[in-house]
RNA sequence: GAGGAUGUAGCUCAGCUGGUUAGAGCAUCUGAUUGUGGUUCAGAAGGUCGUGGGUUCGAGCCCCAUCUUCCUCCCCA
């Protein structure tokens, strides 16, 4: 058997790892300087706490896993009806009853929701665990990949929603990505769908809407022409989506479409706050209102985010939102959330392909002792003489010629070679060489530790 | 899920209209050099041509199926 590994998934190696840890580590401490804490779900949920919940899409995406023992003579007749149910696109608990996570925000939902009586409200937990989507593998698509995740829950302040907003600025910041946070609110484009027929039309106007930056405005007012909206409603959206400009501009053109609508006043409002707070603690934030920007998850509410690269050509990087009644989906009514996320692996991409990532991440060994032939005791005793001074370091593991032994240090970028022969055993020395500079020097053995960490 | 492209040595790729023993560069290994790497030189090794079927006297090349990767749609991180 030839072997290999499902599509859209990857092995990481070493130096992938860490470049990716540099990412994760990033995350983490702004996180964590935030107040947030973390926490770990299961990779697998129980179907019914996925389905439903991503849109009628989103449930095609999850990966369902198939029940055990479903060869069982007593079970087949049984097994053989749901099975015709599934057939006919359906689910069926005798099939499948679990499923792979296909996000972080649902089963965070679910966690606060089983343990509310015990939380602290508000509860701000952060999440870093890979996610699973059956989608069709492409660049920056992947069927297995990361997501990092902060969300607060038990609260409706905005004050959560600015401290996302410096969070995003801040992670990018020192990651050196020059990247732009769009914003917009649900609050507002309830306002415009109920404008353009009522707010059962909101799904077919955002979806619709939210597609203004791939295919342009002519095909967005031809879909929603599709999705059954009369000329004067298209007409309404057509101004809605042609406010551009700086954010003062599109504050005063949304104000002016929209304003008369209580909703979207509260919209606007929000959005007003977070952009003055942002600006003035992070003035360097490139931070802009966006009114195409939709969302296709159904559970948002208020503020939406979405986080785009600039100057790679990418999906988003990162996005989140306020969603008022999520846990109401699992019986908890009156517990309000917002949350954001960090897409890894296409931040990755994107560091990869501007060459971002710091030079000194890939450390590894510092110094390789050769293996001389001298007595083994001696060169583990070195070994451990500069571990214990916390320098990292291997022995050859074998008494070959030297040539083996400096390639073997070159290939693994190791930055010293220790050379302890016989001579060097006897005068209590060891010759040290800098493999980048090729300086080198006879020095004492206690010395050793001392002129390596230099 | 629908459509399109792709797959030849570890890597990047040549390979004519279907014709004898499938090539190059880089990497690897050996030696020149048994206590001094990166450079150089000489040599060697490396392939079920993604996989399975078919057409043919003959298939890397043509046909069918299948898988991978990439692209478009859909959706998103």
């Amino acid at each position: 058997m030839k072997p290999s590994i499902p599509q859209g998934t990857r092995d990481f190696s070493s130096a992938i790892i860490k470049k990716r840890n540099y990412i994760f580590g990033t995350i983490r401490r702004v996180f964590e300087l935030y107040g947030f804490e973390p926490l770990e779900t299961p990779a697998m949920e129980n179907i019914e706490t996925l389905m439903g919940k991503y849109g009628e899409e989103g449930d095609k995406l999850i990966f369902k896993i198939l029940n055990n023992g479903l060869n069982h003579p007593e079970k087949q007749s049984a097994a053989l009806k749901d099975f015709e149910n599934v057939l006919q696109g359906k689910t069926s608990k005798g099939i499948s009853e679990r499923a792979l996570r296909y996000d972080l925000t649902i089963p965070f939902a679910r966690y606060v929701a089983m343990n509310q009586g015990q939380l602290t409200f508000p509860f701000k937990r952060y999440q870093m665990q890979p996610v699973w989507r059956a989608d069709r593998p492409q660049r920056g698509r992947y069927r297995e990949f990361y997501q990092c995740d902060a969300d607060i829950a038990g609260s409706s302040s905005l004050l959560h929603e600015i401290e996302l907003a410096l969070i995003y600025s801040a992670v990018f910041a020192e990651l050196k990505l020059p990247v732009e946070i769009h914003i917009n609110n649900r609050k507002i484009l309830q306002a415009l769908s109920e404008k353009c027929g009522g707010t059962s039309n909101m799904m077919n106007i955002t979806i619709a809407i939210d597609k203004l930056d791939k295919i342009g405005i002519e095909k967005v007012k031809q879909e929603l022409a599709e999705r059954g909206l009369n000329n004067s409603q298209i007409k309404t959206v057509e101004k809605y989506i042609s406010i551009e400009g700086d954010d003062d501009t599109c504050i005063a053109d949304l104000s002016s479409l929209l304003g008369d609508i209580a909703c979207a006043k509260e919209g606007i409002s929000e959005m007003v706050e977070m952009l003055r707070e942002v600006n003035r603690i992070m003035p360097s934030t490139k931070i802009r209102v966006n009114p195409s920007l939709a969302r296709g998850l159904n559970y948002y509410t208020g503020t939406i985010f979405e986080v785009k690269a600039i100057g790679v050509e990418m999906g988003s990087l990162g996005g989140g939102g306020r969603y008022d009644d999520l846990t109401g989906l699992f019986g908890v009514k009156g517990i309000a959330g917002v949350g954001i996320s960090f897409g890894v692996d296409r931040i990755y991409d994107v560091l990869e392909e501007l060459n971002a990532f710091p030079e000194n991440i890939q450390a590894g060994t510092t110094a390789l002792i050769f293996n001389t032939g001298i007595d083994k005791q001696y060169l583990i005793y070195a070994a451990t003489v500069l571990r214990n001074h916390q320098i990292a370091c291997e022995i050859f593991h074998e008494p070959v010629k030297f040539d083996k032994q400096f390639k073997y240090a070159d290939k693994k970028s190791i930055p010293f070679a220790i050379i302890i022969g016989e001579e060097e055993q006897a005068n209590k020395t060891a010759t040290v060489k800098n493999l980048k500079t090729g300086e080198q020097k006879a020095v004492p053995f206690s010395a050793l530790p001392t002129i390596i960490s230099a």
